[in-house]
This record gives C-alpha cells, sequence and structure tokens, in this order.
DNA sequence: CCGAGCGGTTACCTGCAGGTAACCCGAATA
DNA sequence: TATTCGGGTTACCTGCAGGTAACCGCTCGG
C-alpha cells in the first residue's frame, strides 16, 4: 500500500497552441482537403472526386473556412467554362508536416489491422 | 480564354488512412490528452488540471473512448487513497509525432499573431 | 465529527457539423 | 432545342459531442 503521489505539474506546458491549431483542421473534411491540395492547385469538382462521400454543400463550407482562416486560396480562374481553383496558402502549406503525420500513423493502422 | 483543364486524377491515394486516423484524435479533447500523456502516466485529477476547460463528464468520456480505440492505458493503483493512473499504449505512442506537428504548427501560429 | 479530495456517474439541455434533396445560372456540346 | 457540366446555394432534418449541475462512496487530515 503505496501513499499517494501529490505531484505538482510540472511547466504546465500552455498547450493552447493544441487548440489553436486544431480549429483550423477540425471538421471531418478539412484534414482532407489539405491533403489533395498538397501538391498544388485543384478545382472544386476534382475536389469532390477526390475526397470520397463529401457531399457539396460540406466541402463547400469547409472551404470557405479554410479560406477564412487563411489555409486555403480560392481563384476564379476566367477559362471557358469558367472555373475555380483551389490551393494552398503559405500557413496552409505549413500545415502539410502534420497531416503527413496523421497519415502515416493511418497507414500503420492499416497495417496491423 | 483559356480552355479548361480537365485533368485525371493522378494516382488517387487511397486516403482512408487520414479518417482511420483522425477519427482517435478527433473530438476536441483527445489531442490534449495523448499531448499530455506523452512523458508518461498521469492520474485523472492531474489531466483535469492540465486540461483547463474540460469537464469530468467529457474527461472521463475521452478516456474511455481512446482505451477502447487502445490508445491509453488504464490501471488502478491500489495506494491509499487509490488512484487511477492512464498511459499512452504503444498505439499512442505512434500519435505523438502527429500531435507533435500539430503542436508545431500551433506554436508558430501564435507567433505571427 | 467535518470537510476536502479522488474518481467518477447521472440527468438534462444545446449547438452545430453533417447528410439529403432540390434548385440555380451560364456556357458548351449534341 | 435539350442536355450536361461547373460551381455552387437553399431548406430541412438529425445525431451526438460537449456544457452544467447535482450527487456518490471512500479515505484522510484536522
Amino acid at each position: 500500500m503505496v501513499k499517494v503521489r501529490r505531484n505538482k505539474v510540472e511547466q504546465p506546458p500552455e498547450v493552447c497552441p493544441l487548440g489553436e491549431c486544431m480549429s483550423l483542421i477540425s471538421g471531418a473534411w478539412s484534414p482532407h482537403v489539405i491533403w489533395y491540395l498538397r501538391d498544388g492547385p485543384r478545382r472544386f469538382s476534382e475536389l469532390r472526386g477526390d475526397i470520397k462521400g463529401v457531399s457539396a454543400k460540406v466541402l463547400t463550407a469547409r472551404l470557405r473556412q479554410l479560406e477564412r482562416d487563411g489555409v486555403v486560396i480560392r481563384r476564379e480562374v476566367d477559362s471557358s467554362p469558367p472555373t475555380v481553383e483551389y490551393s494552398l496558402s503559405e500557413l496552409g502549406a505549413e500545415l502539410r508536416p502534420a497531416i503527413a503525420a496523421i497519415v502515416d500513423v493511418g497507414h500503420r493502422l492499416k497495417q496491423r489491422r
């Protein structure tokens, strides 16, 4: 019967950063968007095809939010027919390694299942 | 007036891994739990103190889910008074770099704001 | 004996992310 | 002329994560 450790919290590491960043990639689909934009711009309907199971409404909502947060950039292309091109901003590019790390764990998860 | 690119989706990268892993760390508080367990076991009320703003109910729920998913390990310690110790499983440890990457981006986010 | 701390549980309520389905305009194609 | 495609918008509905508050049994310290 050992006495309970009543240890102090060492260095409360001020982890607001976690919430800060999580708010950018929270929402079921945001990480997918960032992931599929990792190698360059993509059009709306390309993303719809890439990300299986997402509806137009939700994809629009996520893209708008990511745009407001400064993660992706929306560019209307004056082509025929007019199209819209989404790409990662500088900030969005910084998120790539984080998403990549998550994908990496996901891979190993599948491997062992 | 340029014709629209009708490019094919190159290498549909089979990104179920993303959803796979996101399901482990989704929920506002799961990443925090993993983060605060990164350096070793912690007791329930230590975690409550670490993670500012989380209620007992929600913390319990997240811990139970993470336990079911095999991410954390719950251990009742026969001390006096009895306490409960949570730690990362091997799988949980694999999530550390992903969380660290997110925290890292969060830091740079705060820096520039 | 009283109160506090530990590790929760239970009941109740709320918001909002997400799903479905229908509809929109303009340009290009058949 | 009618249909398709691109890029959405709108209305409506649902589930569940999360918040609040009260309560619980046990043990320890004063």
